[in-house]
DNA sequence: TAGACAAACTGGTTTAAACCAATAACATAC
DNA sequence: GTATGTTATTGGTTTAAACCAGTTTGTCTA
């Protein structure tokens, strides 16, 4: 199958933009490989030519696929196929969505689901107005079984709704109301388990766990999601991407 | 200070193409809170007339203040400017980058520094061919005198140079060689010190370390990064960002 | 054969001009 | 007073055309 006829085939069999058409035709086509990798691509002028695609639409395009890293471009040389390179999880996927790609059911258990006001301290990480109504939620996060993680949540109310229990993804509710976050902070460390914990997760007291401290920002930039996190250091791994 | 005003003078005072400046000087102004956060930006074509630049470019740059974060479209309606979120370090930036900027003067001991052939198990990791020549670097790491991380490094040799010696921040010395990682995956998690590792931080054996496992991958796509950092515990915290 | 040079080609930047779709504001009718 | 259309405005998409600055490539010379 010819490049050119792979990409227009893919491009009609979608709706929307032409412009974002393209980029996802053009990255399925890139992905099943029919340009090995260090290999060039067309030029731009023939490839705009060819494809029926101005060559503004068809740089934007590149310009993602760039971004994305699947190719690289070198002023005065050409466009080139970059090797493969494996996908990362995000975290801002959740706990659910990141768990079900594992291939593992994931179920929670809640420990405490209340409305108060936020207190000072966290007033302060978070930037909301200090005596917000807001959403505590502690959660027992469990993968096939085994208790994994323990969450401590604080969302402001209106992200999530009054009458939100707890049960299912935080994160799919979020999103029915549009406030699903948009940049998350993460800091992450080692600790050790205190009696407490330990006895939630099932390990020993004073083995290593992963505490994450999350703080996600809404479109507006606004704070949405204050949690804390604790993974059992022996089941579970973080998986990130950077950029640069 | 005019708006338009501001970022005309920020613009006329820097080198390099038109688009570049223009983005520059409006993260700039906003930066300086010219704009309060919820208030809308003038409308595109406005900004594009005053500023004496075309609508394409001056949607160009806005796009990426989108991106990053800094300001938020919406059709229709309007280019709103977004409340502040802190910056983070990424890891991109390596260890001694990111001590500095935390105020510490980062310094290494190296306890190996040798040039050998890859092993099955690296090279599987790595898709580098099996037998390829590579530096194996094993650095303790400090800041303000004291041990923060025991980092192990497997580099291709051409990616570095034969005659590193390990002292150095060792980005930089990719740098020189235009082998920097553009994209590094990361695996995090959280384990508990052995005796040789525990003695190296000056911890208690069994105490918690985080664990960062690191490809890093060069334009082409290829590996010219394989490493292992145990940081203490105690005394770092990964700070990173997700977008989405 | 080795080097110098010029021409052709590459991606990068910038502009102007249409048109679309969603929103906000206003005027109108009930 | 409220509901309903209409209209002007906003950001989003797409195109065509020109020019710049590097990289190849090929040719021609010493």
């Amino acid at each position: 199958m010819d490049f050119y006829a792979a990409v227009l085939e893919r491009m009609a069999a979608q709706h929307g933009p032409l412009g974002e058409r393209l980029r996802h035709a053009l990255t399925a086509v890139l992905d099943s490989g029919a340009i090995a990798p260090g290999e060039s691509l067309p030029s731009e002028r023939e490839m705009a030519d060819e494809l029926n695609v101005s060559r503004s639409t068809l740089r934007q395009g590149l310009k993602e696929l760039a971004q994305q890293g699947i190719v690289a471009t070198r002023p005065g040389a050409g466009t080139v196929v970059v090797g493969r390179i494996p996908k990362a999880l995000s975290r801002l996927s959740g706990f659910t969505e990141d768990m079900r790609l594992r291939g593992l059911e994931p179920t929670s258990r809640v420990l405490e689901c209340s409305i108060g006001r936020i207190g000072a301290d966290a007033a302060f990480r978070t930037g909301l107005p200090l005596g917000s109504p807001i959403l505590t939620l502690v959660r027992l996060r469990l993968a096939g079984g085994e208790a994994i993680a323990l969450e401590r949540a604080v969302v402001p109310v209106e992200a999530v709704g009054a009458d939100y229990d707890g049960s299912g993804s935080l994160y799919e509710r979020m999103d029915a109301r549009n406030a699903r976050p948009h940049r998350v902070l993460q800091s992450l460390s080692a600790t050790e388990a205190d009696e407490a914990l330990a006895a939630h997760l099932g390990i020993r007291p004073g083995a290593a766990v992963l505490e994450v401290a999350q703080l996600g920002y809404g479109q507006t930039g606004t704070v949405v999601e204050d949690a804390m996190t604790w993974y059992r250091g022996d089941r579970y791994k973080y998986v990130g991407e950077i950029r640069g």
